[in-house]
DNA sequence: CTCTCCATGTAAATGGTTACATGATTCA
DNA sequence: TGAATCATGTAACCATTTACATGGAGAG
Protein backbone atom coordinates (compact mmCIF):
# COMPACT_ATOMS: atom_id res chain seq x y z
CA UNK A 1 0.00 0.00 0.00
CA UNK A 2 1.01 3.38 -0.57
CA UNK A 3 -1.65 5.34 -1.72
CA UNK A 4 -1.11 6.46 1.84
CA UNK A 5 2.20 8.26 0.79
CA UNK A 6 0.58 9.85 -2.39
CA UNK A 7 -2.19 11.33 -0.11
CA UNK A 8 0.66 12.73 2.07
CA UNK A 9 2.63 13.66 -0.83
CA UNK A 10 0.00 15.66 -1.79
CA UNK A 11 -0.86 17.13 1.48
CA UNK A 12 3.12 18.84 1.26
CA UNK A 13 1.28 21.80 -0.96
CA UNK A 14 -1.04 22.56 1.38
CA UNK A 15 -4.36 21.38 3.00
CA UNK A 16 -7.01 19.79 1.19
CA UNK A 17 -10.35 18.24 1.53
CA UNK A 18 -11.16 14.57 0.13
CA UNK A 19 -13.20 15.92 -2.90
CA UNK A 20 -10.54 18.30 -4.54
CA UNK A 21 -7.59 15.85 -3.77
CA UNK A 22 -9.95 13.08 -5.86
CA UNK A 23 -10.15 15.53 -8.77
CA UNK A 24 -5.75 15.91 -8.39
CA UNK A 25 -6.02 12.21 -8.51
CA UNK A 26 -8.00 12.20 -11.62
CA UNK A 27 -5.89 14.57 -13.76
CA UNK A 28 -2.36 15.97 -12.65
CA UNK A 29 -1.11 12.79 -10.16
CA UNK A 30 -2.69 10.14 -12.34
CA UNK A 31 0.62 10.27 -14.25
CA UNK A 32 2.05 8.01 -11.23
CA UNK A 33 -0.92 7.07 -8.87
CA UNK A 34 -4.38 7.00 -9.28
CA UNK A 35 -7.31 6.75 -7.30
CA UNK A 36 -11.38 6.96 -6.79
CA UNK A 37 -12.76 9.17 -4.58
CA UNK A 38 -13.78 6.51 -1.83
CA UNK A 39 -10.52 5.50 -1.64
CA UNK A 40 -9.31 9.26 -0.51
CA UNK A 41 -12.11 9.42 2.05
CA UNK A 42 -11.45 6.11 3.88
CA UNK A 43 -7.35 6.65 3.22
CA UNK A 44 -7.91 10.01 4.93
CA UNK A 45 -10.07 8.86 7.78
CA UNK A 46 -7.21 5.91 8.30
CA UNK A 47 -4.10 8.32 8.11
CA UNK A 48 -6.49 11.24 10.69
CA UNK A 49 -7.02 8.52 12.88
CA UNK A 50 -3.18 7.65 12.76
CA UNK A 51 -2.22 11.15 13.99
CA UNK A 52 -0.43 11.61 10.46
CA UNK A 53 -3.04 14.23 8.95
CA UNK A 54 -5.61 16.53 10.68
CA UNK A 55 -8.55 17.64 9.31
CA UNK A 56 -10.70 20.76 9.80
CA UNK A 57 -14.40 21.53 8.87
CA UNK A 58 -15.10 24.25 6.96
CA UNK A 59 -18.57 25.74 6.70
CA UNK A 60 -19.53 26.80 3.28
CA UNK A 61 -22.69 28.85 2.18
CA UNK A 62 -24.28 28.31 -1.07
CA UNK A 63 -22.42 24.29 -0.83
CA UNK A 64 -22.34 21.51 1.17
CA UNK A 65 -19.49 21.76 3.97
CA UNK A 66 -15.96 20.01 3.69
CA UNK A 67 -13.52 19.26 5.96
CA UNK A 68 -10.02 20.01 4.98
CA UNK A 69 -6.62 18.30 5.98
CA UNK A 70 -3.41 19.32 6.21
CA UNK A 71 0.50 17.42 7.34
CA UNK A 72 0.89 17.04 10.70
CA UNK A 73 4.44 16.93 12.18
CA UNK A 74 4.49 12.87 12.26
CA UNK A 75 2.97 12.70 8.52
CA UNK A 76 5.69 14.97 7.55
CA UNK A 77 8.25 12.41 9.49
CA UNK A 78 6.99 9.77 7.71
CA UNK A 79 7.02 10.65 4.36
CA UNK A 80 10.61 11.87 4.96
CA UNK A 81 11.38 8.28 5.93
CA UNK A 82 8.90 6.71 3.05
CA UNK A 83 11.43 8.74 0.44
CA UNK A 84 14.93 6.85 1.51
CA UNK A 85 13.02 3.77 2.16
CA UNK A 86 13.88 1.39 -0.91
CA UNK A 87 10.89 1.78 -3.86
CA UNK A 88 8.91 -1.01 -4.93
CA UNK A 89 8.76 -1.49 -8.78
CA UNK A 90 6.58 0.21 -10.55
CA UNK A 91 3.64 -0.84 -12.69
CA UNK A 92 1.55 0.56 -15.89
CA UNK A 93 -1.59 -1.31 -16.55
CA UNK A 94 -2.87 -0.62 -19.91
CA UNK A 95 -5.30 -2.38 -22.18
CA UNK A 96 -5.10 -1.04 -24.82
CA UNK A 97 -1.71 -2.78 -25.56
CA UNK A 98 -2.94 -5.71 -23.94
CA UNK A 99 -5.14 -5.39 -27.23
CA UNK A 100 -2.63 -4.28 -29.46
CA UNK A 101 -0.69 -7.42 -28.26
CA UNK A 102 -3.39 -9.56 -29.31
CA UNK A 103 -4.59 -7.61 -32.40
CA UNK A 104 -4.13 -10.47 -34.70
CA UNK A 105 -6.76 -12.20 -32.83
CA UNK A 106 -9.80 -9.58 -33.26
CA UNK A 107 -10.77 -6.61 -35.06
CA UNK A 108 -7.75 -4.29 -35.97
CA UNK A 109 -9.76 -1.34 -37.36
CA UNK A 110 -12.44 -1.14 -33.99
CA UNK A 111 -9.15 -1.35 -32.59
CA UNK A 112 -7.87 1.13 -34.57
CA UNK A 113 -10.46 3.45 -33.54
CA UNK A 114 -9.67 2.70 -29.76
CA UNK A 115 -6.16 4.04 -31.02
CA UNK A 116 -7.27 7.44 -32.01
CA UNK A 117 -9.67 7.95 -29.00
CA UNK A 118 -6.88 7.69 -26.96
CA UNK A 119 -4.14 9.91 -28.73
CA UNK A 120 -6.93 12.68 -28.22
CA UNK A 121 -7.70 12.38 -24.60
CA UNK A 122 -3.31 12.36 -24.34
CA UNK A 123 -3.75 15.70 -26.44
CA UNK A 124 -5.87 17.13 -23.88
CA UNK A 125 -3.28 15.65 -21.34
CA UNK A 126 -1.09 17.62 -22.90
CA UNK A 127 -2.24 20.60 -23.11
CA UNK A 128 -2.65 20.58 -19.33
CA UNK A 129 0.36 19.42 -18.44
CA UNK A 130 2.01 22.78 -20.49
CA UNK A 131 -0.36 25.00 -18.24
CA UNK A 132 0.60 23.28 -15.10
CA UNK A 133 4.50 23.76 -15.82
CA UNK A 134 3.90 27.35 -16.93
CA UNK A 135 1.80 28.12 -14.13
CA UNK A 136 4.42 26.72 -11.44
CA UNK A 137 7.44 28.54 -13.15
CA UNK A 138 5.49 31.48 -13.07
CA UNK A 139 7.75 34.20 -14.93
CA UNK A 140 11.03 32.62 -14.51
CA UNK A 141 13.00 30.25 -17.28
CA UNK A 142 13.41 26.28 -16.37
CA UNK A 143 16.90 26.78 -15.29
CA UNK A 144 16.38 29.56 -13.05
CA UNK A 145 12.87 27.88 -11.35
CA UNK A 146 14.85 24.59 -10.69
CA UNK A 147 18.06 26.48 -8.81
CA UNK A 148 16.03 28.66 -7.03
CA UNK A 149 12.33 27.26 -6.42
CA UNK A 150 11.70 25.68 -2.87
CA UNK A 151 9.05 23.57 -4.21
CA UNK A 152 10.51 21.55 -7.38
CA UNK A 153 8.51 18.37 -7.23
CA UNK A 154 5.40 19.07 -8.67
CA UNK A 155 7.23 20.34 -11.74
CA UNK A 156 10.09 17.46 -12.43
CA UNK A 157 7.05 15.12 -12.03
CA UNK A 158 4.94 17.16 -14.33
CA UNK A 159 7.58 17.32 -16.90
CA UNK A 160 7.82 13.18 -16.60
CA UNK A 161 3.90 12.94 -17.53
CA UNK A 162 3.91 15.43 -20.20
CA UNK A 163 6.51 13.77 -21.92
CA UNK A 164 4.90 10.50 -21.05
CA UNK A 165 1.57 11.68 -22.56
CA UNK A 166 3.91 12.84 -25.72
CA UNK A 167 4.91 9.54 -25.87
CA UNK A 168 1.13 8.41 -25.53
CA UNK A 169 0.41 10.51 -28.53
CA UNK A 170 3.05 9.70 -30.91
CA UNK A 171 2.48 5.75 -30.64
CA UNK A 172 -1.50 5.67 -30.63
CA UNK A 173 -1.41 8.10 -33.78
CA UNK A 174 1.11 5.88 -35.50
CA UNK A 175 -0.30 2.41 -34.05
CA UNK A 176 -3.47 2.86 -35.58
CA UNK A 177 -2.17 4.19 -38.74
CA UNK A 178 -0.16 1.10 -39.18
CA UNK A 179 -3.10 -1.05 -38.25
CA UNK A 180 -5.17 0.77 -41.01
CA UNK A 181 -2.92 0.77 -43.69
CA UNK A 182 -2.69 -3.03 -43.34
CA UNK A 183 -6.34 -3.38 -43.11
CA UNK A 184 -6.49 -1.59 -46.66
CA UNK A 185 -3.49 -3.02 -48.29
CA UNK A 186 -2.07 0.78 -48.72
CA UNK A 187 1.74 0.96 -47.20
CA UNK A 188 2.64 1.44 -43.51
CA UNK A 189 4.18 4.55 -42.11
CA UNK A 190 7.18 5.08 -40.80
CA UNK A 191 7.56 5.97 -37.10
CA UNK A 192 7.95 9.48 -36.59
CA UNK A 193 11.11 9.27 -34.53
CA UNK A 194 14.11 6.90 -34.68
CA UNK A 195 15.18 4.91 -31.48
CA UNK A 196 18.68 4.43 -31.46
CA UNK A 197 18.81 1.49 -29.26
CA UNK A 198 16.82 0.06 -31.98
CA UNK A 199 19.12 -0.42 -34.84
CA UNK A 200 17.60 -0.65 -38.38
CA UNK A 201 18.36 -4.50 -38.88
CA UNK A 202 20.00 -6.51 -41.53
CA UNK B 1 -10.47 -7.47 -13.76
CA UNK B 2 -8.38 -8.36 -17.36
CA UNK B 3 -5.23 -10.21 -15.81
CA UNK B 4 -7.82 -12.39 -17.42
CA UNK B 5 -7.26 -11.23 -20.85
CA UNK B 6 -3.46 -10.53 -20.63
CA UNK B 7 -3.02 -13.95 -20.07
CA UNK B 8 -5.17 -15.15 -23.08
CA UNK B 9 -3.15 -12.20 -25.07
CA UNK B 10 -0.22 -14.24 -23.96
CA UNK B 11 -1.00 -17.33 -25.15
CA UNK B 12 -1.80 -16.20 -29.12
CA UNK B 13 1.97 -17.00 -29.03
CA UNK B 14 1.35 -20.24 -28.45
CA UNK B 15 1.39 -22.47 -25.22
CA UNK B 16 2.76 -21.87 -21.96
CA UNK B 17 3.34 -22.69 -18.40
CA UNK B 18 2.47 -20.93 -15.42
CA UNK B 19 5.84 -20.63 -14.94
CA UNK B 20 7.13 -19.51 -18.32
CA UNK B 21 4.37 -16.99 -18.31
CA UNK B 22 5.33 -15.18 -14.47
CA UNK B 23 8.83 -14.56 -16.23
CA UNK B 24 6.92 -13.46 -18.70
CA UNK B 25 5.16 -11.18 -17.04
CA UNK B 26 8.01 -9.44 -14.86
CA UNK B 27 10.26 -8.30 -18.21
CA UNK B 28 8.50 -8.65 -21.53
CA UNK B 29 4.97 -8.30 -20.83
CA UNK B 30 5.68 -5.74 -17.47
CA UNK B 31 5.75 -2.54 -19.74
CA UNK B 32 1.69 -2.94 -19.85
CA UNK B 33 0.60 -5.64 -17.59
CA UNK B 34 2.38 -6.89 -14.11
CA UNK B 35 1.06 -10.18 -12.23
CA UNK B 36 3.14 -12.43 -9.75
CA UNK B 37 3.24 -16.43 -10.50
CA UNK B 38 0.72 -17.30 -7.83
CA UNK B 39 -1.76 -14.99 -9.98
CA UNK B 40 -1.21 -16.77 -13.11
CA UNK B 41 -1.77 -20.14 -11.61
CA UNK B 42 -4.84 -18.96 -10.17
CA UNK B 43 -6.24 -17.53 -13.10
CA UNK B 44 -4.97 -20.64 -15.49
CA UNK B 45 -6.97 -22.41 -13.25
CA UNK B 46 -10.10 -20.40 -13.84
CA UNK B 47 -9.72 -20.22 -17.12
CA UNK B 48 -9.33 -23.57 -17.83
CA UNK B 49 -12.02 -24.18 -15.72
CA UNK B 50 -14.40 -21.75 -17.67
CA UNK B 51 -13.47 -23.21 -20.92
CA UNK B 52 -11.00 -20.65 -22.37
CA UNK B 53 -7.86 -22.12 -21.95
CA UNK B 54 -6.78 -26.05 -21.91
CA UNK B 55 -3.79 -27.34 -20.37
CA UNK B 56 -1.77 -30.78 -20.56
CA UNK B 57 0.56 -32.13 -18.60
CA UNK B 58 4.22 -32.48 -20.16
CA UNK B 59 6.88 -34.96 -18.12
CA UNK B 60 10.08 -33.57 -17.51
CA UNK B 61 13.20 -35.76 -16.65
CA UNK B 62 16.12 -33.97 -14.19
CA UNK B 63 13.37 -31.21 -13.80
CA UNK B 64 9.82 -30.97 -11.99
CA UNK B 65 7.02 -31.67 -14.91
CA UNK B 66 4.66 -29.04 -15.97
CA UNK B 67 1.71 -28.15 -17.25
CA UNK B 68 1.57 -26.30 -20.55
CA UNK B 69 -2.25 -24.16 -21.54
CA UNK B 70 -3.33 -23.08 -24.81
CA UNK B 71 -6.44 -21.44 -26.33
CA UNK B 72 -9.58 -23.25 -26.94
CA UNK B 73 -11.76 -21.77 -29.45
CA UNK B 74 -14.09 -19.81 -26.74
CA UNK B 75 -10.72 -18.68 -25.69
CA UNK B 76 -10.12 -16.65 -28.87
CA UNK B 77 -13.69 -15.89 -29.03
CA UNK B 78 -13.38 -14.23 -25.55
CA UNK B 79 -10.53 -12.43 -27.02
CA UNK B 80 -11.66 -11.07 -30.27
CA UNK B 81 -14.60 -9.57 -28.05
CA UNK B 82 -12.41 -8.02 -26.41
CA UNK B 83 -10.77 -6.52 -28.38
CA UNK B 84 -13.90 -4.30 -30.04
CA UNK B 85 -15.14 -3.35 -26.22
CA UNK B 86 -14.69 0.02 -24.77
CA UNK B 87 -10.81 0.10 -22.78
CA UNK B 88 -10.81 0.80 -19.35
CA UNK B 89 -8.54 3.36 -18.62
CA UNK B 90 -4.16 2.96 -17.96
CA UNK B 91 -2.59 3.67 -14.74
CA UNK B 92 0.71 3.90 -13.77
CA UNK B 93 1.80 3.25 -10.18
CA UNK B 94 5.02 4.85 -9.37
CA UNK B 95 6.33 5.13 -6.09
CA UNK B 96 10.12 6.93 -6.91
CA UNK B 97 7.46 9.52 -8.73
CA UNK B 98 5.16 10.22 -5.29
CA UNK B 99 9.00 10.45 -3.91
CA UNK B 100 10.29 13.58 -6.56
CA UNK B 101 7.14 14.60 -5.91
CA UNK B 102 7.24 15.11 -2.07
CA UNK B 103 11.36 15.70 -2.15
CA UNK B 104 10.89 18.49 -0.32
CA UNK B 105 9.94 16.59 2.70
CA UNK B 106 13.01 14.32 3.03
CA UNK B 107 16.62 13.69 1.60
CA UNK B 108 17.25 14.67 -1.85
CA UNK B 109 20.68 13.17 -1.90
CA UNK B 110 19.06 9.47 -0.80
CA UNK B 111 16.66 9.84 -3.40
CA UNK B 112 18.67 10.98 -6.18
CA UNK B 113 20.66 7.64 -5.43
CA UNK B 114 17.44 5.42 -5.98
CA UNK B 115 16.91 7.74 -9.54
CA UNK B 116 20.58 6.01 -10.42
CA UNK B 117 19.29 2.81 -9.65
CA UNK B 118 15.99 2.85 -11.59
CA UNK B 119 18.01 4.23 -14.76
CA UNK B 120 20.45 1.70 -14.48
CA UNK B 121 17.67 -0.80 -14.44
CA UNK B 122 15.81 0.99 -17.53
CA UNK B 123 19.19 0.94 -19.19
CA UNK B 124 18.73 -2.92 -19.06
CA UNK B 125 15.47 -2.88 -20.21
CA UNK B 126 16.07 -0.79 -23.26
CA UNK B 127 18.53 -3.46 -23.98
CA UNK B 128 16.43 -6.26 -23.84
CA UNK B 129 14.20 -4.23 -25.82
CA UNK B 130 16.54 -4.00 -28.52
CA UNK B 131 16.97 -7.71 -29.04
CA UNK B 132 13.49 -8.16 -29.04
CA UNK B 133 12.72 -6.30 -31.88
CA UNK B 134 15.73 -7.52 -33.84
CA UNK B 135 14.36 -10.94 -32.88
CA UNK B 136 10.98 -10.25 -34.26
CA UNK B 137 12.12 -8.25 -37.16
CA UNK B 138 14.45 -11.31 -38.23
CA UNK B 139 16.32 -10.01 -41.48
CA UNK B 140 13.45 -7.50 -42.47
CA UNK B 141 13.81 -3.78 -42.37
CA UNK B 142 11.08 -2.33 -39.94
CA UNK B 143 8.66 -1.42 -42.61
CA UNK B 144 9.00 -4.36 -44.67
CA UNK B 145 8.19 -6.45 -41.25
CA UNK B 146 5.00 -4.27 -40.25
CA UNK B 147 3.50 -4.68 -43.81
CA UNK B 148 4.25 -8.55 -44.41
CA UNK B 149 4.03 -10.45 -40.99
CA UNK B 150 1.48 -12.31 -39.86
CA UNK B 151 1.74 -11.56 -36.23
CA UNK B 152 3.07 -7.68 -35.84
CA UNK B 153 1.34 -7.28 -31.93
CA UNK B 154 4.11 -8.04 -30.01
CA UNK B 155 6.46 -5.63 -32.39
CA UNK B 156 4.28 -3.20 -31.35
CA UNK B 157 3.82 -3.20 -27.81
CA UNK B 158 7.41 -3.88 -27.40
CA UNK B 159 8.38 -0.25 -29.70
CA UNK B 160 5.95 1.33 -26.48
CA UNK B 161 7.94 0.10 -24.27
CA UNK B 162 11.31 0.00 -25.72
CA UNK B 163 10.19 4.27 -25.71
CA UNK B 164 9.00 4.02 -22.21
CA UNK B 165 12.37 2.65 -21.18
CA UNK B 166 14.21 5.44 -22.97
CA UNK B 167 12.30 8.17 -21.41
CA UNK B 168 12.48 6.70 -17.94
CA UNK B 169 16.10 6.34 -18.22
CA UNK B 170 16.27 10.31 -19.18
CA UNK B 171 14.21 11.82 -16.71
CA UNK B 172 15.68 9.59 -13.73
CA UNK B 173 19.37 10.67 -15.12
CA UNK B 174 18.56 13.91 -15.40
CA UNK B 175 16.17 14.11 -12.40
CA UNK B 176 19.08 12.63 -10.35
CA UNK B 177 21.28 15.59 -11.33
CA UNK B 178 18.86 18.15 -10.62
CA UNK B 179 18.47 16.91 -6.89
CA UNK B 180 22.49 16.96 -6.37
CA UNK B 181 22.91 20.28 -8.26
CA UNK B 182 20.44 21.96 -5.63
CA UNK B 183 22.33 20.20 -2.78
CA UNK B 184 25.56 20.95 -4.04
CA UNK B 185 24.57 24.68 -4.45
CA UNK B 186 26.19 23.74 -8.23
CA UNK B 187 24.28 24.73 -11.87
CA UNK B 188 21.26 22.92 -12.41
CA UNK B 189 21.73 20.81 -15.72
CA UNK B 190 19.37 21.50 -18.90
CA UNK B 191 16.94 18.96 -19.92
CA UNK B 192 18.48 16.66 -22.63
CA UNK B 193 15.46 16.99 -25.30
CA UNK B 194 12.97 20.16 -25.15
CA UNK B 195 9.63 19.65 -25.21
CA UNK B 196 6.97 21.22 -27.71
CA UNK B 197 3.78 21.59 -26.01
CA UNK B 198 6.18 23.41 -22.78
CA UNK B 199 6.78 27.02 -24.57
CA UNK B 200 10.09 28.08 -22.52
CA UNK B 201 8.23 30.53 -20.50
CA UNK B 202 8.57 34.61 -20.11
C1' DC C 1 26.88 -27.18 1.29
C1' DT C 2 24.56 -23.25 -0.14
C1' DC C 3 22.28 -20.79 -3.58
C1' DT C 4 19.52 -20.40 -7.71
C1' DC C 5 16.43 -22.30 -10.99
C1' DC C 6 12.65 -25.17 -12.12
C1' DA C 7 7.67 -25.84 -10.99
C1' DT C 8 3.23 -25.47 -8.57
C1' DG C 9 0.32 -24.28 -5.41
C1' DT C 10 -2.71 -22.68 -0.56
C1' DA C 11 -4.16 -19.25 2.94
C1' DA C 12 -4.54 -14.93 5.05
C1' DA C 13 -4.47 -10.20 4.73
C1' DT C 14 -4.66 -6.02 2.35
C1' DG C 15 -6.10 -3.06 -1.35
C1' DG C 16 -9.21 -1.46 -5.03
C1' DT C 17 -13.66 -1.24 -7.64
C1' DT C 18 -18.63 -1.14 -8.11
C1' DA C 19 -22.95 -0.17 -6.45
C1' DC C 20 -25.71 2.42 -3.48
C1' DA C 21 -27.12 6.61 -0.76
C1' DT C 22 -28.02 11.63 0.10
C1' DG C 23 -28.96 16.45 -0.97
C1' DA C 24 -28.38 21.46 -2.19
C1' DT C 25 -26.93 24.68 -6.12
C1' DT C 26 -26.07 26.27 -10.65
C1' DC C 27 -26.28 26.19 -15.66
C1' DA C 28 -28.57 25.12 -20.08
C1' DT D 1 -36.66 19.81 -16.04
C1' DG D 2 -32.53 17.51 -16.40
C1' DA D 3 -27.63 17.34 -15.86
C1' DA D 4 -23.37 18.68 -13.69
C1' DT D 5 -20.80 20.22 -9.64
C1' DC D 6 -19.98 20.23 -4.83
C1' DA D 7 -19.38 17.10 -0.89
C1' DT D 8 -19.08 12.77 1.85
C1' DG D 9 -19.62 8.45 2.88
C1' DT D 10 -21.08 2.73 3.52
C1' DA D 11 -21.24 -2.10 1.97
C1' DA D 12 -20.29 -5.87 -0.85
C1' DC D 13 -17.41 -7.76 -3.92
C1' DC D 14 -13.30 -8.68 -6.49
C1' DA D 15 -8.15 -8.48 -7.22
C1' DT D 16 -3.57 -8.40 -5.51
C1' DT D 17 0.18 -9.09 -2.30
C1' DT D 18 2.59 -11.47 1.31
C1' DA D 19 3.64 -15.41 3.72
C1' DC D 20 4.03 -20.20 3.78
C1' DA D 21 4.95 -24.88 1.74
C1' DT D 22 7.43 -28.47 -1.06
C1' DG D 23 11.23 -30.74 -3.44
C1' DG D 24 14.77 -32.25 -7.03
C1' DA D 25 18.83 -30.65 -10.11
C1' DG D 26 22.84 -28.17 -11.13
C1' DA D 27 26.41 -24.58 -10.36
C1' DG D 28 30.01 -22.62 -7.55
Amino acid sequence: MSLRHAVLAALLDGEASGYQMAKNFDVAVSNYWHALPQQLYGELTRLEAGGLVSGRDVVQTGRPNKRVFHLTEAGREELAAFISRPSKVSFIREELLVKVQAVEGGDALALADQLDERAMTALGKIALFGKLLARLRGDLDETTFLAESSRIGPYLTGLRGLAFEQENLEWFTWTAEVLRARANGTTVPRRPRPISADQPSG
